[in-house]
DNA sequence: CTATTTTGCTTTAACGTTAAAGCAAAATGT
DNA sequence: ACATTTTGCTTTAACGTTAAAGCAAAATAG
């Protein structure tokens, strides 16, 4: 009943050949088998006709390559994620490439459980979100010499692949922008963390305003456990830098802008008559403003196009050669 | 160089053995196999020593079976469909499978491209968010015997698995609630599509009135060109449906709620008091309001773990029995 | 016109695993 | 004490593919 999958040597017995010449043709590698115009094309023809479908677990068992590779992000279920995910997919089957996707929940245990999983699936390389406190892990890979390329945040001391946005630059020019059109006292709500995306947020913030010659009130920097964008956290903090007679706020990431956003809806004041706001990444709950809150938007689609295309460099052509891509972020929004 | 991986020919070697033998050990058919408890503790100790991994490529030569399974939904960056990814991929990965995601962009033929490319990984089975017009590559899948499930949605002349959330019995009872607090004339907005989820809906919708002996007026139902959430036209549709003197608004899906909420702050209205809203689906910006803007939650959670289970037991038992399980929809927020 | 190269194909072997069959030695039954 | 079963292991073969080597016949060179 169950009609087996076709194979090289069906259609080789098919026509009367021998399976090694199908795979060459099937390859095209007509060239390497020296094999006559003619019956390739008759290979083929019985290929179409007999819809034969190339065994994925013998070639990979032989050539010892799965063509997959392995994504793992904090957590598939944000939106940011999901987004670089979608573009990555696509990139990759341009190439022939399928993902497998993980999500770390920004636990070096879990993301090394993971790791391990997909390693046992035989994919052929990562792109990976690193988890805070991930050194260890990444070291492993390489190590091992498996071909990986971060994305999103970096360790500076780690001297592997990354493609992310150039935090620091473009954080500096939106913060440059707030400052020469008025803003006095601004305020900054970060995760508190060692990751360095995060800090160089911070890092552009101070650079424009020592740039523009301009004294930085420590105490309107604000740190906010991490993975706590709860809602009464931030809402504290926000009355606490009002309190604090700043101008501007600026909320380092996506959830610490939608928390932050609620408390100013709350707190009743208008934007930005009352308060002005800077965001980096977009998301929803900006639009519900009349006015065009400015925003910090990541180029990810550059970031992970980028970042296929050099892990399959790596896989494929096997150069150690290790690339560091900064993208400049757009910004967008009125003030 | 290039550390090659161990085998259970090496772990055999190592111990003077059998590779089959070892092959009984780590796949715990010791009964079958009529191993020696010894010996058996020798290889397991081996095994780990030498950190044995299976190659599941020539496993999956062997046994033509993959552990993997293909999650087609309609774009992974839509939250919705991110969110069911996370937990069909955690429920997985619990039963050592794997899990590829393909976006069908809600078009049959992206679609079928999306199970071609799946099935030439030779994936196991299929967890579907099926594309309207998509019955013919479904059909396909049922005659080559090929597993799979769908989910949020179904065709009813269609017999095949599938899990969700029970629409019509949970729309219904959203509306009554509405309904029995006072509304009078409850406007409707939903995609012009032939999904039967939708359809649920609107059945639910007019069910609810019946049975309250209200009569329904057509004219407050009103549709959307699939796709085209575009702000400008649920505005407009918004608009039209006040003029229509509405006291309530049922926005039938996310996409639907969250330009429906913008044109409900631009118009300047305040919920409750000028107009009443419920929402199929939870979304960030319904948050925004002080007020719990009534929702209907989908049981994500008990939808994907039960599109799992239904899965692997058709893979692994190959019974092949047919599944139809909806579960109920979760009221929440005020009124 | 012989020697060499090229062309068009085949054979062999291996990748790592496992189902099926096989085969002594030990244990059990009568 | 001899026949039968059970135990503990091995051998064989195959899954589908492809790299490497091999081998005639045809084409080209000298």
């Amino acid at each position: 009943m169950k009609k087996k999958q076709v194979s090289l040597k069906d259609i080789a017995a098919e026509l009367g050949v021998s399976a090694t010449l199908v795979s060459y043709v099937i390859n095209n590698k007509e060239k390497e088998g020296r094999v006559g115009k003619e019956m390739a094309e008759k290979i083929r023809e019985a290929a179409r006709r007999l819809n034969y479908q190339p065994n994925h677990f013998a070639r990979g068992l032989k050539v010892q390559k799965s063509r997959s590779i392995g994504l793992i992000v904090a957590d598939i279920s944000n939106p940011f994620f999901a987004n670089m995910a979608r573009i990555i997919e696509d990139e990759a089957w341009k190439n022939d490439y399928t993902v497998i996707i993980g999500s770390s929940d920004e636990k070096p245990d879990k993301m090394e459980r993971v790791l391990r999983f997909l390693s046992s699936r035989q994919v052929d390389g990562f792109i990976i979100v690193p988890t805070e406190g991930s050194q260890e892990q990444l070291a492993d890979l390489l190590r091992e010499k498996i071909p990986f390329v971060l994305v999103d945040r970096r360790f500076e001391d780690m001297s592997c692949n990354s493609v992310m946005t150039d935090n620091f630059l473009t954080t500096a020019q939106a913060i440059d922008r707030l400052l020469m059109k008025g803003s006095k006292r601004i305020g900054l709500i970060m995760y508190q963390s060692t990751l360095n995306n995060y800090k160089e947020r911070l890092n552009g913030y101070l650079h424009s305003h020592r740039r523009l010659g301009i004294e930085v009130d420590e105490s309107l920097i604000k740190e906010v456990p991490y993975g706590d964008a709860g809602e009464t956290t931030v809402h504290a903090i926000v009355e606490e830098l009002l309190s604090n007679s700043i101008d501007s706020i600026f909320f380092t990431t996506n959830t610490l802008t939608i928390s932050g956003l609620k408390a100013i809806a709350k707190i009743g004041l208008r934007i930005p008559e009352d308060i002005r706001v800077l965001a980096f990444d977009q998301n929803d709950i900006i639009n519900f403003f009349d006015y065009p809150v400015p925003q910090v938007i990541q180029p990810i689609k550059e970031i992970c196009e980028e970042s296929v295309s050099v892990l399959i460099e790596q896989i494929e052509k096997g150069t150690g050669k290790i690339s560091n891509t900064v993208f400049a972020g757009k910004i967008v929004g009125g003030f």
